[in-house]
DNA sequence: GCTATTATTTAGCAATTGGTCAATAAGTAA
DNA sequence: TTACTTATTGACCAATTGCTAAATAATAGC
């Protein structure tokens, strides 16, 4: 009863939140709770988790729908930053440089756990927001990644893109994504041996950037 | 009424079916079932496609997991090859080659609707058969591609391989799975411009195989 | 044709699940 | 204290879902 005791200080305050407060709090653990469970979890259990009655959740959120939207958002559609095409447009930096700047970038905003499940999710499921996200990256970035890998090679072509330029360029960006693979969807029973020493995901990202360009050479200097 | 009609004969037979018969039909539906929706799928509509009620489902699969054990049983497991490992102990094929024979099947074997979605479902979820086939990977075939790698690089030790070449082959596996997750899961959203001329996955598994074998060469010469 | 077997269906149950609505109680301003 | 707003809850609902038991009907063997 008395709410000035130590122990209740520990616990999360349950009286009266806020509503923005409040709609924090439910976003947040519905973002973990969607992303571990997929989007046909429960939401009594995520409520329970939240120790707040599911009616609260729809006071909230009328609809399931509702919430997965905001989840969407949050996560993927808010993570996509502007400044990668700024980055790959700018003309002081090399197109090696610019290559592993923006992978290293890349990969650190997109492997995590709630990104990679939920994309995954979303591309089993409706393919609402996997679609978004990679009409964004065909749309932006692709294009400006061959651009430099061309310019690396000392091509210089202004055709538009050739499949065999992109799925070269597939191979470099699956190569990565399946770090995020092997560690959010496969898990631990996937993982490289602990025991020994280990690279960090920048060492290994470098690492596939730099043979994605050598191979280019040798794959693309004989045209044109 | 006339089952000899020729219309009839375009219909699968709704008359009793052998129990080997039914078994075998209800499986195959499964998997796409599965496939498709994930195995929270709804078994009344897997009965729907199928034709029969849901109770002549139970007959045949006491429970919804004996079925899914089947379908982990049918796609996973029995696609597993174990003339992989003879493959790549052939003394008498070059290591290039061992690499290449095997992408290629590899890639034919697993790069299917069913085994990609399956497998992802199965890692968001439970992990079970996920786990196993990546098991007999690292057990089986992946210390083969790296001593093969090793081979091709020029390099002698045998020590147990490192990290860092681990993960350049992780590298090269995580592209050629990625075919199979923008064809199976992100789906046709982000497939390349079916205008221009597109490569094989033959061709495309080879150009990242040899890819691959160049890198590894510039990465590994050094030592030893 | 007759009968025994069994593939298949009809009817239904208990638990779950997204969602509703009126009642309650914690703050706030007077 | 009192009145008022509203965050929060308890009770409930219709549809769904994995699963069961008894009834039905198609087939094979005699």
């Amino acid at each position: 009863m008395n709410n000035s005791s130590l122990i209740e200080d520990l616990v999360p305050p349950k009286k009266r939140m806020s509503p923005q407060d409040r709609e924090r709090q439910i976003v947040n653990q519905a973002i973990q709770f969607f992303a571990k469970h997929g989007f046909e979890g429960q939401l009594r259990f995520l409520t329970e988790e939240l120790g707040i009655t599911h009616t609260l959740l729809y006071h909230y959120f009328p609809t399931k729908q509702d919430l997965i939207d905001r989840v969407y958002q949050e996560v993927v559609v808010q993570r996509w930053k502007p400044e990668w095409e700024e980055l790959l447009n700018d003309p002081k930096i090399s197109p090696e440089q610019k290559l592993l700047d923006f992978y290293i970038d890349y990969a650190q905003t997109i492997l995590t756990f709630d990104f990679v499940r939920i994309l995954i999710f979303s591309g089993l499921a409706d393919k609402v927001i996997s679609d978004r996200f990679f009409n964004l990256l065909q749309t932006t970035v692709i294009p400006k990644l061959i651009r430099e890998t061309r310019r690396y090679c000392g091509i210089k072509s202004q055709k538009k893109p050739t499949s065999q330029e992109i799925e070269h360029l597939m191979g470099l960006h699956g190569g990565i994504f399946y770090l995020g693979i092997r560690r959010w969807i496969y898990g631990p029973s996937f993982q490289i041996d602990m025991s020994a020493p280990t690279q960090t995901d920048n060492e290994i990202v470098k690492e596939r950037v730099t043979s994605y360009l050598l191979a280019a050479q040798s794959l693309f200097k004989k045209e044109t």
